[in-house]
RNA sequence: GCGGGAAUAGCUCAGUUGAUAGAGCAUUAGCCUUCCAAGCUAAGGGUCGCGGGUUUGAGCCCCGUUUCCCGCUCCA
């Protein structure tokens, strides 16, 4: 079958079952907004307890924080993110190409200035050494004329810029008759504004209001905390802050069902390091990572790392770890060294001194960050796409989602073989017994082998159903989601079996 | 954002030339009591994405719009 269709019967699934709906489905949905319904949540709660269980219960000098979402503005200046994610946009109507409108019109502007070099360039080799070059510009009329139109336009685009005039900046590009590099077009869409970050107002009054803007990340609520947990938890360099939190961005295309959404939850770790030794720690998380990843046992060869060959302006390295998802490669996590660029960018513009003494060396620095950064939401579908599997069996065939035994959103079903002869009364009290500890479910509805295609379809790994010699002896069968095998077991030997398997250790152990 | 495709029951989809809205699975209740789906009986579930237009009459034709999918583009 081709991975598109899996990726269509994907997430028909996941809706058909409870794991992921549309949002606002019934006003004919909100664009790349979802949901999480029953199971979803379940599933997606136990992939935020298997990432923060291994950050800060296996690491001594990893802790949490939970910072809000509403920040001090000037912190998304001090972040860059209100430069870099605001673009004013244009697109060629012919060779469909989207280009930065500002960028265009300053090729526009270098072109002028090429012609006047071009001009000099001529006449000092006509002229040799007796070349006065002031003279010439100042005297050529062909200089001149290209001087003054070169400065009509940039004090033009630089009024447009600053007043924030996309119309105007179209105009211009109209009146210079600029064209689309790869068509020869000018045929041009208007210039729209792309701001990345959602905004919004704070404060009662209109007058008194101030722009905020819902955190595009997470991190920076780390960095601006930088100091407070250093200080209160008395931490020492090496440690790392870790939080689990939603963010927004507002994605031009947004598609590919939850791998890109407008809101999506992140699980950050800011590891703040000596500077010098980044690189090492760099490589230290990605392993770490990597394991954490390969644990799950979705097979080995469906990750691989990616480096960056564009680094961005905070970092000195960077890779991603990708998972083959059914429509490619794709980023599940962000592993990057980020120096000292965001905690020098909040010294500077808090005006506070962010540093740690670092007593070893006897001397104060702003430390260096490493930084590891995983969508909830990519890795829920990564774990469904993996777990997806169509088996055909000798006379019939099943959807079973092999998820891990310990994120499974149902640990297991209690099933009476039929309901009656107190059968179903053994199953109730197997379930009160056990509630407590593992998420279960009752059924009692159609067969005992339909029952159990239901608890494949939503990845349960154990169903245990209580039979006839369940009233003689006390024993139940236990059956395996993956291999289908069952075994005859006491009822008191439930909960050590299946706390085995689902337990987070079984996890780390591999880890 | 551009181009192409799609939208009918919870899911997958039929629906002829414009004339009473359908199937399979699923769901619920009952029967049957059986360790790997698809046994019997019955029931519920639809403003055919939304808005407008053409028409005696629109699920079907036209326009707009929203959402999803594919390609391009973009992606700390």
């Amino acid at each position: 079958m081709a991975q598109e269709d899996i990726f269509k019967k994907l997430v028909a699934h996941c809706k058909e079952y409870g794991f992921v709906f549309q949002s606002s489905e019934i006003y004919d949905g909100l664009g790349a907004v979802y949901d999480y319904g029953q199971l979803g949540v379940e599933l997606k709660n136990n992939i935020k307890k298997y990432w923060w269980d291994s950050m800060v219960l296996l690491h001594e000098n990893v802790v949490g924080l939970d910072s809000a979402i509403f920040m001090h503005p000037t912190i998304w200046k001090a972040s860059g993110h209100v430069d870099a994610f605001s673009d004013p946009l244009i697109d060629n109507k012919d060779s469909k190409k989207r280009y930065r409108a500002d960028v265009l019109i300053e090729e526009q502007l270098a072109k002028i200035e090429g012609k006047i070099e071009k001009e000099i360039t001529k006449a000092k080799k006509r002229f040799g050494d007796a070349f006065d070059e002031q003279q010439f510009r100042e005297t050529n009329p062909r200089v001149l004329a290209n001087k003054k139109k070169f400065d009509e336009l940039h004090t033009r685009f630089a009024k447009a810029l600053n007043d924030g005039d996309l119309d105007e900046l179209k105009q211009i590009i109209i009146d210079q008759g600029i064209v689309c590099p790869v068509s020869g077009s000018r045929n041009w869409t208007d210039v729209r504004q792309f701001n990345l970050m959602f905004a919004t107002e704070m404060g009662a009054t209109a007058e008194g209001a101030s722009t905020i803007y819902l955190r595009p990340e997470t991190a920076q609520g780390i960095f601006v905390n930088y100091l407070n947990v250093q200080k209160t938890g008395r931490m020492k360099i090496p440690f790392g802050i870790a939080q689990i939190g939603k963010a927004f961005r507002n994605e031009i295309v947004a598609r590919q069902f939850i791998f890109r959404m407008r809101e999506f939850e992140q699980m950050e770790m800011q590891f703040f390091v000596r500077p010098g030794t980044e690189l090492e720690w760099f490589e230290k998380w990605k392993e770490t990572r990597m394991n954490w990843h390969r644990a799950l046992g979705f097979g080995d060869e469906n990750y691989r790392f990616h480096e960056h060959e564009k680094l961005a302006h905070y970092a000195n390295a960077a890779v991603d770890v990708e998972y083959k998802f059914p429509f490619g490669f794709k980023e599940v996590e962000g592993i990057h060294s980020r120096t000292d660029f965001d905690l020098s960018q909040h010294e500077e513009y808090s005006g506070k001194k962010i540093r740690y003494f670092d007593p070893e060396l006897n001397e104060s620095y702003v430390p260096f960050v490493v930084e590891t950064s995983i969508g909830v939401d990519r890795m829920f579908l990564q774990i469904i796409s993996a777990a997806y599997t169509e088996e055909k069996l000798e006379k019939d065939s099943r959807i079973v989602l092999r998820i891990p035994a310990p994120l499974a959103p149902v640990k297991l079903a209690v099933l009476p073989l039929v309901k009656k002869d107190g059968l179903p009364e053994i199953a109730r009290n197997i379930i009160n017994d056990l509630k407590f500890d593992f998420n279960c479910q009752y059924d009692e509805k159609d067969s005992i082998g339909k029952r159990y295609r239901r608890q494949d379809a939503i990845g349960t790994p154990f169903c245990v159903t209580i039979d006839h010699q369940t009233i003689d002896d006390n024993t139940v069968t236990i059956r395996y989601r993956d291999t289908m095998a069952q075994k005859r077991v006491a009822i008191e030997e439930l909960r050590g079996i299946i706390d085995a398997q689902v337990s987070f250790k079984k996890l780390f152990g591999q880890a």
